[in-house]
DNA sequence: AAAATTCACGAAAACGTTATCGTAGTTTTT
DNA sequence: AAAAACTACGATAACGTTTTCGTGAATTTT
């Protein structure tokens, strides 16, 4: 079913049907109400492609993250798309699985003008952004959440890395720890260099000398991962906390204590950020800092739609930061009963 | 750029160039270099709309889920992901958020024309087929994954719910439990049904009467489901043993628990049909039965994507069972010592 | 009542591909 | 050497919209 087809039955131009569908002023409010009526009777749709190639829009946006089975993405999809709906937009989703050849490839394929814009957070190998500029040359819309490419100028949303790992940071201190570690997974991701940032900044702040040993850049081997976090927590020199800059690392943490039959929080106390449903029935509980994930797509997808609804195309340096909370639970705080 | 400019720039015609593009037999080996030399130069890309409409082929997968934020769908569309990109495929993602009406106007928009195939997993109030029926109509090919629906013939992928269940109540009951509870969310639901079916199906089986009472429909108030499940755990005739056949039961079980100062598994026992990566981790670790949510995801896309390539369209109506595995932990088995 | 507007519609040209068909020029067959 | 077949390309017609422009008829303005 399409416009011939549909003009034929209604003995119209298809130009008038076009136009009776598109609501123009050109038509009568009479032909308008049988257009409609039609249209519903024979379930007419428009055909997406047709309408695209010749208005040069696609109603369509791409989102690119490095991994989809997460909490933090799984939320902050559920933000971008509840925006997306209520706009009439489609969502594309393009995994990298933290490759950068296949972020190359994708970045490549968005530039097809198969979408109107672009929502990213990077891989963590991602140090070049050639292949992002591509994107503002064609003039695509490009906004980062989470993970940001500090090296080009689009806007951002983040959370307030800095200051939540001084605050994190400064839980730990004040919850006794002298020795902090600080694990991490990608150290060259700019959201990794703020939280180390905030962290040895807190240390500072509260006199005490950061410890290089005590700073641990862990790989995406499971097991090479468990004996870094081992190493840490044995020997003279070991830690009495531990800051996980990412959930999977405060996870990890938590089985090599349970091998070691460390108790947390007695021998170590843990905080890492996390978007964990579960976190409140761990054993312990695990102290978070949680990122308001849905609403960092929400906002991401704002500020996108915003771009891509101006006329005039100029790129807004917006950097829009969101605040995580610190939720503490009995992995940081001794208490005098330490029942489930 | 496009082939018109392309064509131009090389002194041929614009079928020539696109016929080089394609590989086609007709061009001569040392033009076809020629044209993807400039191609590549040019960065040329084709319109995607252009050929789709041409073709009348999208190269586009339509994924059409309850909800996002949840491990089971994480991972299965992170295996459907992996086929697609294989494939040279494009993901659309509809959330439906549990709303029958979102549900229509989706599966709507994707009958037209804009997507190749389309893999859903229905609403818990998806209770009749009409407006599935109508992509069967238009030749659109369908598979189902986890949350099936009955009343239509299409391709569907899921665990053994059966099965699982039987052997997840035979474990509580081998584990010395008399009064098991039944959890669920949604009792429309085929996998809901096939569940509860399996926990029928080994309490007779173990010549243990099943009990009205015990069987409990949650919603999704949490409030109102800890009030269920707190009932369910008090009383003279409360449950030993629970039987969650959602993750978010087991969960809410685990809070009811520590407010009623109930030790679990000692007082009562708890299974439940999870894909937590951090269900090791809980206190006390929960015995799971796992889905294999990413093989279910590569599983019905690859159904999907021979349903799309075969030329006469053919719905075959197959049921692929993958096995869930139950995996024990803490949560089910009283142990001498039982330490983190 | 003539002139100027407005109304309601149709014709036709894009948008950028792909695929069918036609055709010079060349090579192979009998 | 004539006929047949092949090679390598170009012209052109779709695919289904949207939008600009044109045009009679009806309406309003002077």
């Amino acid at each position: 079913m399409n416009l011939k087809q549909l003009a034929k039955e209604l003995n119209l131009s298809i130009s008038s049907v076009s136009k009776a569908l598109r609501d123009s002023h050109e038509i009568s409010a009479t032909t308008k109400a049988k257009v409609l009526a039609k249209a519903k009777e024979l379930n007419y749709q428009v055909n997406p492609f047709a309408s695209s190639l010749r208005k040069q829009k696609s109603k369509t946006i791409a989102v690119i993250i490095p991994e989809i089975a997460n909490n933090f993405f799984g939320l902050a999809i559920n933000g971008i798309e509840s925006i997306a709906q209520e706009k009439g937009y489609h969502v594309l989703i393009y995994l990298t699985h933290e490759d950068i050849q296949k972020e190359l490839a994708i970045t490549q394929i968005v530039q097809s003008g198969r979408v109107d814009g672009v929502l990213m957070s990077i891989t963590n190998q991602t140090d070049h952004s050639t292949h992002l500029d591509q994107l503002k040359d064609k003039q695509i819309p490009l906004v980062f959440f989470d993970r940001v490419s500090e090296n080009i100028d689009a806007p951002k949303v983040t959370t307030d890395d800095y200051n939540s790992s001084i605050k994190a940071t400064e839980h730990l201190i004040k919850n006794g720890c002298k020795r902090i570690a600080f694990l991490s997974i990608y150290p060259n991701l700019s959201i990794t260099k703020k939280r180390m940032e905030g962290y040895l900044a807190a240390l500072a702040k509260n006199d005490i000398q950061s410890t290089e040993s005590l700073i641990v850049h862990c790989t995406n081997d499971e097991e090479k991962n468990s004996l870094l976090i081992k190493k840490l927590l044995t020997g003279k020199n070991k830690a009495d906390g531990i800051f996980a800059s990412v959930e999977k690392l405060a996870i990890a943490s938590y089985g090599v204590c349970e091998e070691l039959k460390l108790s947390i929080p007695k021998n170590v106390k843990i905080i890492g950020f996390s978007n964990l449903q579960t976190a409140a029935f761990l054993n312990p509980s695990l102290t978070t800092i949680t990122q308001p994930a849905f609403e960092i797509g929400r906002e991401a997808a704002s500020i996108l739609f915003k771009l891509i609804e101006k006329k005039g195309y100029d790129y807004i340096v917006e950097k829009t930061i969101l605040e995580s909370v610190l939720i503490e639970r009995n992995s940081t705080v001794d208490r005098i009963k330490n029942v489930s």
